[in-house]
DNA sequence: TTGATTTGGTGATGTACATCACATTTTGTA
DNA sequence: TACAAAATGTGATGTACATCACCAAATCAA
């Protein structure tokens, strides 16, 4: 992990929206509890447990929150994209952070001391409301994901997996999978048996195409069905 | 659904910590856009899909929060109770509401208009930060409860359940189930008739008693770790 | 380059729980 | 009070998916 050269959040180009509604004053106090840092692929950010005393900024890269159940198991929530807070809901709403986030990719982060980010909620109302409409989008569209675990059965939810990552996450049919299969199992609630098993069987039906890590939708009104239906 | 006198939100007893923290002017403003009104059991609130114009806060009753799956299978998110809003997530995040609402009890509610409740979130960053808090706590809890259901395995999240009344709703080892088995199926994520094997098999372990709908929990220590163990 | 570790593939087997199909009891209401 | 509708209880049956067991392929580390 290494601590970059730190400079005016003023000037910063990936700074959040609520930040660029802030006040000089108010940019200058955040530019002052703010440090930049890279992070390697599989460096964990943060574990579930730990105190909020700092709220973490993703500048670049790709996050995987998770947490793990009273039965051990891994349970996936989502992947974060760049200009995203982790663990506002956390830092926010209690003393100690509720999920773990993993780097899937190398990242830059800033870290911001959460008394400063509570400081500034309280003194611009306009920022506060940019947070929580921030922090209620991601609440629902988590619930909302997670609902459909329960709902739905194994078919339905991998296919949610497949849209999730084309639609949400690279906004392409074509892409990459940035987590194993293991992984997978975790965020679609399943075991790792029946994802190699699911992707045989939509390889085999002409759904998917499937190289190496590649993925590619071939038949993205049949998959949306899928996950309608469940 | 009866519109009551409306009166002063300064003089309300049953005002939010939020709205305690309003100036005098800001407190004129939401009596001048606040309506009470009574609700009987039974009556929904309103639906998902209809829009955000107004946000609800529960005075005094209880209330069920769900939505329909794309299965049309019912999943009930948590139950309310008074000194709460209703959909607050939705209304912030979104033009319209995701879940629905409907009273357990005969209720009393305030209606306030939802772009005066986003005026006020934007010119005191202190209520602001009061409503986060909540929104913050509330999803966490929820979700929470929502990855349990696809962690654990049955009488896990039955245990959960009797645990959420027991604790969370009346704080108490013995209350009147406000909800039937259906509903409480749609709030476990299994089927009425597993519910009803479920209760049986636990009042011969002597681990809850059934009384019609008066449920005593007979052995907490014992209910807790089938919650933990799933 | 090699051996160790992680990741992925596939069959055989077991089981938790849904589904179906009724009977019975309770509740709401005409 | 009486009848319909909703809620509850319980068995028989089916199945989706986990689990186990083992092997192959890919990745990593020395």
């Amino acid at each position: 992990m290494t601590v970059i050269n730190k400079y005016d959040c003023v000037l910063c180009k990936d700074k959040s929206c609520a930040v660029a509604i802030l006040t000089p004053d108010e940019l200058k106090l955040l530019t002052g509890n703010c440090s930049e840092v890279e992070l390697k692929r599989g460096d964990t950010i943060f574990k579930a447990g730990s105190l909020t005393t700092h709220i973490v900024y993703l500048k670049t890269g790709l996050v995987k929150e998770s947490l793990i159940g009273s039965n051990k198991k891994e349970q996936i929530i989502q992947l974060i994209k760049a200009h995203s807070y982790l663990g506002l809901s956390s830092m926010l709403g209690y003393k100690t952070n509720h999920y773990s986030y993993k780097a899937l990719e190398d990242l830059r982060v800033c870290y911001i001391d959460s008394t400063v980010f509570k400081q500034l909620v309280q003194s611009n109302g306009k920022f506060a409301f940019e947070i929580l409409v921030s922090v209620s989008r991601e609440n629902l569209n988590n619930y909302h994901r997670c609902v459909n675990k329960s709902l739905k059965q194994m078919y339905g939810r991998f296919a949610d997996a497949m849209l999730y990552f084309s639609q949400v996450i690279y906004e392409s049919n074509t892409f990459d999978l940035p987590i194993t299969q293991n992984d997978l199992a975790a965020l679609t609630a399943t075991t790792r048996e029946s994802i190699t098993r699911t992707f045989t069987k939509f390889k085999n039906e002409g759904i998917i195409e499937l190289n190496g890590k590649t993925i590619t939708i071939l038949k993205m009104d049949l998959l949306e069905n899928i996950s309608k239906t469940g």
